[in-house]
DNA sequence: TTTTACTACCTTGCAATACAAAGTACCTGA
DNA sequence: TCAGGTACTTTGTATTGCAAGGTAGTAAAA
């Protein structure tokens, strides 16, 4: 059985997290997110990325604005909404109960 | 924009490497795993659990033996194969290196 | 001017899997 | 024999990540 694609399950559970996580640190366009994420080894490609962020903004959890590029098409910059402030706060939350559970849960 | 649906999100990577947990602890049945899993906050239904454990002994991650209850029908309890071992090994692996970067992506 | 390359945003179809709900079957005791 | 509880199983649906392909703006080479 590939180990990979079971990797590849918990890391769908934090994409969200970890996307609105650059972007509170800084407004982000995808391709400055997807080379952070990349940083921190959760590869993450496009076709996952613009939907993603769509949803969030349909929800009021991120916003945008257009930015002019110095060498190429403009940019969308996103940041988080006050209500995305609250939502990751509470992402956040539940992301380290579920650390603590399951280090819990899988000692010794 | 409903936390719970993100939270459940995030449950969904670690299910499996929390029953291959339970099961290493103690040979186990459908019903003792659900019970272990709820006491840790980990929600499963059996329309989850039933196909995961079954995709598990197909790949040979899990084996099974037929025990007779004494009050009701026999239950199947599992425990993992050598192969299983190795798998969970990687897994657990994986989980933590993966907590590891998502703490370090949402620091600050 | 036209073409090529690059960057950026977006969409479509597929696959994996958790869940709700319903179904089958066994065992026990009234 | 039948009612209730336990256990295992299946089906249909929804979500969502990904591969692949598409549209379009900018700039530099030909």
């Amino acid at each position: 059985m590939n180990i990979e694609n079971a990797k590849q399950q918990m890391k769908k559970g934090v994409i969200e997290l970890c996307v609105l996580s650059i972007i509170k640190n800084n407004e982000s366009y995808p391709s400055d997110i997807i080379n952070e994420l990349q940083a921190a080894k959760i590869i993450v490609v496009e076709g996952t990325l613009y939907p993603l962020l769509t949803r969030l903004k349909n929800n009021s959890i991120l916003s945008y604005r257009w930015v002019e590029s110095e060498s190429g098409p403009p940019r969308k910059y996103y940041s988080l909404t006050p209500e995305g402030e609250t939502y990751f706060n509470g992402l956040l939350e539940a992301w380290q109960e579920l650390t603590k559970v399951v280090n819990k849960a899988t000692k010794q």
